[in-house]
This record gives structure tokens, sequence and C-alpha cells, in this order.
DNA sequence: TAGAAACCCTGCCGTTGCGTCAAGGTCAAG
DNA sequence: CTTGACCTTGACGCAACGGCAGGGTTTCTA
């Protein structure tokens, strides 16, 4: 036979034969005086046996292993072995689509998919329109999508949120926008908004250590100064707090 | 923040990172004056979205589309298209492992996985060391693998390999091995094989056109000159009594 | 008998999503 | 002043082939 004839005969495209062979999974075959390889029926029992397993997901080495004429010894071994993966993959998948339907099934948070503890604490954020609101909520975001133990945070948020009060201090804080740094409203903004916030929060902030030196610098680039400074004393707070 | 620094942030990699710059999935940040990369908190609420999407399984592309600021409407029809896939993916998944399980459950058969139809075929065939047999089986194995009409054929076979009579017409093939291609032996062999055949078989053999012509050459070539003669005068019987 | 269709050959680039060097520059601490 | 831990660009590697280029062979057909 051809190659194109075998390849028609056991399922497989010539490419995937000549791959084979260049690969090392099937010796080449005699070849014809026109330098045709000439293949038999040996090599075609082989090829369908290449063609089982590799449909069964086995990568060419482990078909490789698994031919190696000890066959039943080996293959046992990696078929199992093979099992627990596509065991995996297929846990993997539900757990996709399981988040996927999630996803799917809430179209209006343009923000992406984000945990229920999360949803839960946005929902219960008093609607305003404050810029620095909306950063914070970003914030939030990110950290529900980083942090992993954020879960609490936004449970001892929750408290804090529900006051109609912070409307007034997100307020206060872009009213600074335009102000210097030596602006006279930071220093009791500040203190205002260290005193509101519950003290187990002191507590429950992570610490990364040298990931959170270069993310407070980047959040600090994120304000006009005055505001920086605000946000800086505070941050300051949580890792003084946090520390002792 | 420094690439380190928010790839830990987000659980990635700096060399994803990067790569997504390459791609242009996330744009190049500012520099620092030692060329290092600035990143912002926008950038690490990028990335998380970007690691979010990822996981679901989406690609890069798909991914650089559903980021495409006019979110909303592209990533629905996306993420609907991505849990089609994946649901193909796990059915995929369940047939390999069931496939996968049957194959571990019967460890004996060294000639590795066959169908029901054929392994009931080989289970009631006579026991027998020859050589003859053992090709046929082997050819048979190979039939199971890759034509799709087999079923049929294995089932008329059935009648044919109950009969403890085709020990002998096998034995007598093997006797040739070493005969000349005019041996005496050959014409009676041919017509008492061709008798045992019963005659729906001749109808069901499949007509591939081409993949019969050079299968048959392969298939003579295994024999020595007088068993090639024996198989050829059946193979010839069986494509002329297929056509008419 | 010539030309076209349908084969075959080798070899090399492209795919996906990064990992992994290589060969350097930069920066803080001991 | 030297580690060591960062950063930079650039290029190759991976799995399992697909596709193409640039040729030769065989066979069918007009």
């Amino acid at each position: 036979m051809r190659i194109g004839e075998i390849a028609a005969l056991v399922g497989l495209t010539t490419r995937a034969i000549r791959h084979y062979h260049h690969v090392g999974l099937l010796p080449e075959p005699e070849r014809r005086p026109n330098g045709y390889r000439a293949y038999s029926v040996r090599d075609a029992v082989l090829l369908a046996r290449v063609r089982r397993l590799t449909e069964l997901g086995l990568s060419l080495d482990e078909v490789r292993d698994a031919l190696a004429d000890d066959a039943g010894r080996e293959l046992a071994e990696v078929l199992e072995e093979l099992d627990a993966d596509l065991a995996r993959q297929e846990a993997d998948i539900r757990e996709r689509r399981c988040r996927l339907s999630a996803l799917l099934a809430e179209p209006p948070g343009a923000t992406g998919p984000v945990s229920p503890a999360l949803a839960a604490l946005l929902a219960q954020a008093p609607r305003t329109d404050s810029p620095s609101a909306a950063k914070d909520r970003e914030y939030l975001t990110l950290m529900d999508a980083t942090s992993s133990g954020s879960q609490e945070i936004f449970a001892l948020l929750g408290t804090l949120v529900a006051d109609p009060a912070v409307v007034e201090l997100y307020e206060r804080l872009d009213a600074l926008a335009e102000a210097p740094a030596d602006d006279p409203r930071i220093a009791p903004l500040a203190a205002d908004l260290m005193a509101a916030v519950p003290e187990e929060l002191f507590a429950a902030i992570p610490e990364d250590g040298a990931v959170v030196t270069g993310f407070k610098e980047a959040l600090l680039a994120e304000y006009t100064p005055a505001q920086a400074e605000v946000v800086g004393r505070l941050m300051d707070a949580f890792m003084e707090r946090g520390r002792g």
C-alpha cells in the first residue's frame, strides 16, 4: 500500500503518518524503487492501534510506551493515569461551565463577574456618582479577583457601606481634587475616615509584604496630591495597626 | 508597581504579562527612567479581568474581543459559544472515559480493545496455534478498528467460525508455507474455502475502490507464494461476487 | 501521445500560551 | 564592592500535526 491508501484504510491523514515516522512512533517502511513508502498490513494494524490510543487522549509518547512490546504492564498503568487526568479535566470543565452560566445569567454588571459577597456589598451601597466611590468599587473588584481572603473583608465592609454617611465622606474626598497637598481639609477628612472604619477591619487586611509597597505607590498615583495625602494616611494606619 | 509586583498581585507570571503586551492584549504601560514598566492599579484591574476570562477557557483573541470597550454585546455571544464548546468537550471526555473503563476492565486481550461483536467472535473461535489463523485474527482486529460496517460481517462469520472444520482449513493453508506456487493442493483448498463461506458474506464486504487494490497486494505480500495463490483466489471471488 | 489529475517526496513555517534560557542593566542591602 | 533579587530584550521550545512550496511519478483521458 502507498501512504494515501493506508491512511484512508485506518482513518488518518498522510501527514499524521509521516509525523509518526518522524517522531519514531512507527518505523519507516521499505521504499518502492520510485521512493514511495510501501506499507504492509502489519503497519495498518499498528497504525490502527495508534489511532485508538490517541483517540483516547494518550500523547504520542504514551502511545510509544504502550506499544513498546511489553504492552500489558505499562499500558494499564498509563491508562489509569489517563483516566485520572480526564476526571480532573471533566471536573474542571464542569466548574468553568458553572461559573459561565452564572456569568451569562447576569448581564447588567458591566464590571464582569464578581463573587457573591462582593455583589451583595455593591447592591447594598448607596447610589452615588462620586468618582472616588467609583474608584473604590473598582479596587474592590480587583481585590475580589486577586485576594483570597476577601470574603470576610467584604462582610465587615457591609456594616460600613450601609451607612449613608459614607457618601458624604466620598464627596469630601472628591472636593479635594484640585486642592494643594497642604489643604486644611485633609487632616479632618482622614480622621473621619479612620473613625468610620470598624476596628476588626484593621486586623483583616492581609499583609503581602513587598507586593503592598508597590501597590500603595501605584494606588496613590491615581489620586491628585491632596487626595493622595488622605488616602496615604489611611493606608499607613492600616499597615501600622495591621502589624500591631 | 513593577511587573513582578503586579504579577504577584493578580496571580500571573511576569512572562504571561509580557506576552499579553506582545500580542496586544494589554498596551505597554509607561516606563520608569530605568526602563522598568510602571503599572497602575487600572492595569491590575484589567489583568484581573483577563485572568478570569482566560481561566474560563477563552483564547487570548476572544479575551481581546471581549474587553474591546463595547464589552456587553460581544461578550455574551462569545461566552455562549464557549459554553457550547465546553459542552462538546465534556461529552467527548465522558465518552473517552467510558471506552477507557471498558478497556481497563478487560486486561487479558493483549491485542488491544475490540468491539463487542469481534470479542464475541474471537471467544467463539476454536483454539488453534495455526499461524494463518493468527494472521486472520489480526486482520479481523484491523477491520474492527477501521471498517465501520464490520458488525454484520462479524455476525455472519460467527456461523462460519463455530464450525470446527475451519481449523483443518487453516492447517491446510499452513502446510503450503514452503510449497511452490504451482502446488497441486492449491486449487482444492481454495475451492473448499469458498464453499465454507456463507453466501451472504460475499455481499456484505464493502467496496472501497482504490483502497482495496493496494490493500490486496499488501495482504498477499504477507504470504508465501503458494499461500498467496490461495488467498488471492479467495479475494478475487469476493471482489467478483461483491460486484455482481 | 501529450496533458491534466491525482498521487508521492522532502522540508520548512505556523499554530497556542506561555516556559525557559541567554546575556545583559538596575537597585537595595550587607 | 559584591551579592542577590529584580528588570530588560530576544530567541528557541513544546504537541500534534496543517499547509504550502517546489519538485517527481503514475495513470487516466482527450
